[in-house]
DNA sequence: GCCGTTTTCGGCCCGACTGTTTTCAGTCG
């Protein structure tokens, strides 16, 4: 299992070692074919199983000698040249090139000069003074390798969308309100709503520069000041987050933007397609033999090169070019789409408001529709409800319908148990308007457990939704090991929905997913999953997930009027 | 080591910032 990760793991380790011993152009071609296999949805073992080494060579990155590596460490568990790589060099000098401001060439001469083997032997060694000796070194560099373990002892995670987008937003606002700035916009992963961020890049157009470059002085979120120079300056965050400030002139603020949203892969190619078109693609613009083409806008920019603007969420490089320049860009889900939501509890569970309360939130947002949907007799930390309990809930609802202006559904989250049958019986799930089925115990399965045991409750005639269907929570647990695609499949047959779990720790489908899904011609349901009145607001972190895998109104039931999402339900 | 409707060989993004420097190497994104 995981042997996808566990490869990459491996490419991203000897790309470091070939680094550190100067080979040039190799640790570029690892870390590519690493980067590739993370993000291939297929198991390795699978691909290579069906179509060999020449399915190998498909996979973008990997040639004929990556390939090869691969079907050796398929075969035997091993790689021979990984293991002398990494026997070539003390495991803890490898370790520290991941402290911040240390790369390849500085480790090689603390490691041969002053025989330095790793972390704890760096800290003790620039704590006495002895990095400052060394040429090339000063005072300074002692003192950044000092915080550079710092930041590496605080953790380099990489931080939920939910804790950066709201910051990156206020910086931006906040920017505006500095004198003499005409502009301040987030780009970055946070522009392009990834499930996680790295850091913060904000752009910013002004006539003063210096009181831009001075905003974050004495910012009370700001924990460090790493960089401050004539136009770009760089902290960290108290929570750990890396934020930038650019500033740049009125002319290529397009070109900027579109190049610091990335990601790093969609760039790459717009600017191989810049050249083949004769231009030359930079953050200042677009060039023809050295002269300024434009840069003032991304749509021009996008337009000079025959692409229509691709929005944000789509820049992976995964397709979204090609379509661009034939006009086949998807029709995103918008923000303001959706017309209820069908995950939520009350306190008739685990949820914190009524159902009232939560009935009246839901309208404030505008919302048609909604469904309560509280956990099943299984989850008994989660109060979740038998039988009887769930009797007296049913006509609690039917209560508040009779006071708000929302539809309300009534559903349950009904667990699904390690069987595969339901928590509830046939003839309790049949009173119910929608049901949602979850798995919400024995994780650690083997592939092929939990996915007939998922399949298994695909199976009931009353399924609706299958929520949160991994099971991962972002930074804490892996997803559970699953057949995707046959879950995909069976679900289509069956008329049944997956979820997008809003939760910012769950976004779970996740963006690949999702297209993999709608791909396949299964539908989305988008949900909060909200706990409290508060969470529904998740709603937009969902959509914007949703969008990144490509998905319309077509394919979002809640996005549906009730009436079709009615005749969806009936199955 | 990968890759090719300009190439099977010769490219592979490139500019800002920092520190220790007298013109640049290393790191980062």
């Amino acid at each position: 299992m995981g042997s996808n990760k566990e490869i990459a793991n491996m490419f991203f380790e000897m790309a470091d070692v070939l680094e550190m011993k100067g080979v040039d152009w190799k640790p570029n071609a690892y870390r590519k074919a690493a980067r590739s296999l993370e993000s291939l949805e297929l198991p390795v073992e699978q691909v290579y199983a069906e179509s060999g080494v020449k399915g190998l060579r498909e996979i973008p990155g990997v040639g004929e000698g990556l390939a090869k590596k691969i079907e050796e460490f398929l075969k035997t568990g091993m790689m021979k040249e990984f293991d002398e790589l990494i026997n070539s060099i003390p495991r803890g000098v490898e370790e520290m090139m991941h402290v911040p401001g240390l790369g390849p060439k500085k480790v090689m001469r603390l490691f041969k000069e002053l025989k330095i083997r790793n972390v704890q032997d760096l800290e003790r060694a620039a704590r006495e003074g002895r990095l400052s000796k060394l040429p090339g070194f000063g005072e300074k560099s002692e003192q950044d390798v000092l915080r550079g373990l710092g930041l590496l002892k605080q953790g380099s995670e990489r931080k939920l969308l939910s804790i950066a987008l709201p910051l990156a937003r206020e910086f931006a606002q906040r920017l505006s309100r500095v004198n003499g700035v005409i502009r301040a916009e987030p780009a970055g992963s946070v522009r392009r709503l990834k499930e996680t961020i790295g850091d913060i890049d904000i752009l910013v157009i002004s006539k003063n520069s210096e009181r831009v470059m001075d905003f974050f002085t004495g910012m009370p979120e700001v924990q460090t000041i790493l960089a401050k120079g004539q136009t770009k300056s760089t902290v960290i965050l108290k929570d750990g987050l890396q934020a930038d400030v650019r500033v740049l002139e009125e002319k290529s603020f397009g070109a900027a933007l579109q190049y610091f949203t990335g990601s790093k892969e969609h760039n790459v190619a717009l600017r191989q397609l810049a050249i083949k078109k004769g231009f030359k693609l930079s953050e200042y613009g677009l060039f023809r033999k050295d002269k300024y083409v434009c840069g003032r806008s991304e749509e021009e920019v996008y337009s000079k090169l025959g692409l229509k603007l691709v929005p944000p969420e789509l820049r992976e490089n995964s397709g979204e070019i090609v379509a661009a320049q034939k006009n086949k860009l998807p029709k995103l889900l918008s923000f303001d789409a959706m017309k209820g939501d069908l995950h939520m509890h009350s306190n008739w569970s685990d949820g914190l408001h009524s159902i009232e309360q939560m009935a009246r939130a839901a309208q404030s947002r505008g919302y048609k529709y909604i469904a309560i949907t509280d956990h099943s007799k299984s989850e008994r930390i989660a109060n979740g409800m038998d039988e009887k309990r769930l009797k007296s809930y049913l006509k609690e609802i039917d209560k508040v319908q009779e006071k708000v202006d929302i539809q309300i559904l009534k559903g349950a989250e009904v667990d699904i148990l390690p069987d595969g049958s339901l928590d509830f019986a046939d003839n309790v799930l049949k009173e119910l308007d929608i049901v949602l089925a979850a798995v919400h115990s024995r994780f650690k399965s083997s592939r092929e457990e939990m996915t007939k045991r998922i399949l298994k409750a695909l199976d009931n005639k009353y399924v609706n939704i299958l929520v949160h269907p991994t099971g991962r929570l972002i930074n804490q647990r892996e997803p559970y090991q699953l057949d995707l695609e046959k879950v995909m499949t069976k679900a289509k047959e069956q008329g049944i929905a997956l979820e997008l779990d809003c939760y910012p720790t769950r976004l779970d489908l996740k963006d690949s997913h999702v297209r993999m899904a709608i791909e396949r011609g299964c539908k989305i349901s988008i949900d909060t999953d909200s706990h409290a009145t508060d969470h529904l607001r998740h709603m937009e972190l969902g959509i914007a997930q949703a969008r990144r895998g490509w998905a319309g109104v077509k394919d979002v039931i809640n996005a549906w009027p009730l009436k079709k999402l009615e005749r969806f339900l009936r199955r």
